[in-house]
DNA sequence: CCCGATCGGTTGCATATCGAAACCAATACC
DNA sequence: GGTATTGGTTTCGATATGCAACCGATCGGG
């Protein structure tokens, strides 16, 4: 993406190419932050919890990347960082990432934070659907690489191999 | 987790676990391709392009921690690394990575891979929805910190602060 | 104006993690 | 038996990370 872009992992592959730009251990919490109102440098050290100079370093890459945008804070002196519109789309991903969470890293009965809409009611979760409305998953999905055209397999039954997916 | 586990990033964060388990470099890789059918180290390695060692360290940690499970190859000899029930529930997060990737991380003409469904028509975008089917985003949903009991601020209008959500 | 506190970093240094390549044991193939 | 493949492990140099100290530019009093 800049001049000193050592390359993609994986130019033709969407989730590798996100991963290069997000896929670190502080990232997406900075974006989580974010979400939730932080906008200071001070700000987003105390909720994550990072080094500072990381924190410097991963503030400075989003901003090269397009997720944040560096402004002067609107109470006079001082600069603040805001999501640009490419920051607010990684929305679903931290609701995928939550939802995940809940379902699988806590005990039972432990407490956990929420996402809630404007009511005050949890976000149902969120489900990979087709055109047609049916739920989809590893089982009914597959990748179909980079210039590839649709494949000519007939239109019904089990397509040709039990593998694929994203 | 386990006995050496140095204890959660943010404990009562569940998009911090998640990303304590898969957040790093690879491991989301990893759980792509084993989601598109990869089974052996050898497919693993030659897919990702991860270094070997790495590799031998994400498969056990993943194994570990129940996304991957390790088990003796149907075709006789040598063994296998499948996806288990925590593992292919996953598949919204790589979705959501996924659809990301290809808005914001590939020019307007580029060529990219796409998530098709059985019939090979591509997967719709994946959007949070609230209970009453509205279009939900970093606006209109705020998070509820860990014991928290719903806020009693009325129940419309704007809520307290315009900061907030996942 | 001077003092202390806060913000937003930067710098050095120790440590942890990663990557490339070499090495190895156990089959499988011919 | 000789060779290739699979699934690793080991070693070692290169990177990335974390911690703590330091710093300049405000800001808020007195």
């Amino acid at each position: 993406m800049s001049a000193t872009d050592p390359g993609w992992t994986d130019p033709s592959c969407p989730v590798a190419r996100t991963l290069d730009l997000v896929g670190d251990r502080w990232s997406l919490l900075v974006i989580r932050d974010a979400m939730d109102g932080a906008r200071s440098f001070t700000e987003f050290q105390r909720r994550t919890g990072i080094a500072r100079n990381i924190l410097t370093d991963r503030l400075r890459r989003l901003t090269a990347h397009g997720l944040l945008a560096r402004r002067a804070a609107p109470s006079g002196r001082r600069q603040e960082y805001v999501l640009t519109d490419a920051g607010r789309d990684l929305f679903p991903v931290i609701v995928t990432l939550r939802q995940w969470g809940e379902r699988h890293a806590f005990e039972p009965g432990e407490a956990h934070s929420t996402l809630v809409d404007q009511h005050g009611d949890p976000v149902p979760e969120l489900t990979p659907l087709g055109a047609d409305g049916s739920v989809l998953d590893t089982g009914t999905t597959r990748v179909r690489k980079a210039g590839q055209r649709r494949t000519l397999s007939g239109g019904s039954g089990q397509a040709r191999s039990p593998e694929n997916s994203p």
